[in-house]
DNA sequence: TCCGTGATCTAGCGGTGCTAGAAAATCTAG
DNA sequence: CTAGATTTTCTAGCACCGCTAGATCACGGA
């Protein structure tokens, strides 16, 4: 390996450890206490250092995380779906797991700012593919289904966020997974 | 009025005026923007001032602009629902109506931190009254009308929030919401 | 061995929420 | 009207935040 390899190689291990401190502090303590003076000491190097790796700083972090999520995301619905076309139970419940098991990381996602549409051209590969999955798994149908994925989708996503800011009964959330899908199935 | 009545009213008076400018800031700007000190000049006091109105700060103050949203949002519910039963299409309406009209004001009623279930006995009164309004006007039904509500207010809230960041095509906005009706009317 | 280049660090800017303690204003009573 | 008690407000500062200019260091290539 030369020289120039060698650090380019470097860089991109550095590059990841940032990526993986910054979602375990993020998932244990929230994004509030991801800091970059902390990241810094976690990869043992100074503050400025963390941007030469991330131009917009912490919020190019908070990206990468999403980002990876996404992937991460997609695989975990295409996983349950497989085999089980025409049944929205599994994505439904691969969604929602997704989303308690890994909170910040689904912050992440869905409150980094974003200019271009979520599915749209124009949005970074993960977050397209993330879209594909759900729309996949959640059996879009009828004249529109374009607008039936987004209607789908946008019951999911307030049933992982208010359920997890207390909003909702706790002890009810099996039988709301449930409801869901009915609700999914019916029409 | 006596002296100590007249200043009771006027630390009412401001306190109203610092949750006003609060809102109208954080309608405008985004809450990033609502600053202590900021607030203070608005007021035209100093800062430590408003921790004599309010204990927690900038957090008391959200949660105040969040609990006048919810008695606003009870109402705009109920006005809409009014002599029309048994439809879910006119609050369906009105709570997405809100949201984006108000999109910061929203925003401090769900992302107040809040350990006690939203609709619940330990609440505050505001946001019982809201819930309230919101499972009369979604017309719960079935032999678990609560979790019905719940499911269903889900799905608004997805709406408002992915509507609001850009995760949804913005042209299709109408139909979103004439699908969730019918979604929501079919069962 | 020297030099240039890139990576890294030191130091600091302007901002945040928040608070202790001094100062000012106001009310109460003689 | 004045003196003392009480309440309110301000000054000054803490610790932290994200971020950056410029000095310094280490290393690969000639």
């Amino acid at each position: 390996m030369s020289a120039g390899e060698r650090r380019v190689a470097d860089r991109q291990q550095r590059e990841d450890l940032i990526v993986e401190r910054a979602r375990t502090i993020a998932e244990s303590e929230g994004w509030a206490a991801v800091t970059t003076r902390r990241l810094a000491d976690e990869i043992g190097r100074t503050q400025p250092v963390l941007y030469s790796h991330f131009q917009d700083g912490k919020a190019g972090i908070m990206r990468a995380v999403a980002l990876q999520g996404c992937t991460e995301l997609a695989v975990a619905i295409r996983r349950a779906t497989a085999g089980e076309a025409g049944t929205v139970a599994p994505t439904v419940q691969a969604y929602l797991d997704f989303a308690r098991r890994h909170p910040a990381v689904y912050d992440a996602i869905f409150s980094m700012p974003l200019d271009v549409e979520f599915g749209g051209r124009e949005s970074p590969e993960p977050m397209r593919d993330a879209f594909a999955a759900l729309a996949d798994g959640l059996d879009a149908h009828g004249d529109d289904p374009e607008t039936w994925t987004e209607v789908a989708w946008s019951a999911l996503h307030g049933l992982a966020v208010l359920s997890r800011d207390h909003r909702l009964r706790p002890r009810a959330r099996t039988a709301r997974i449930s409801a869901l899908v009915e609700l999914l199935t019916s029409s």
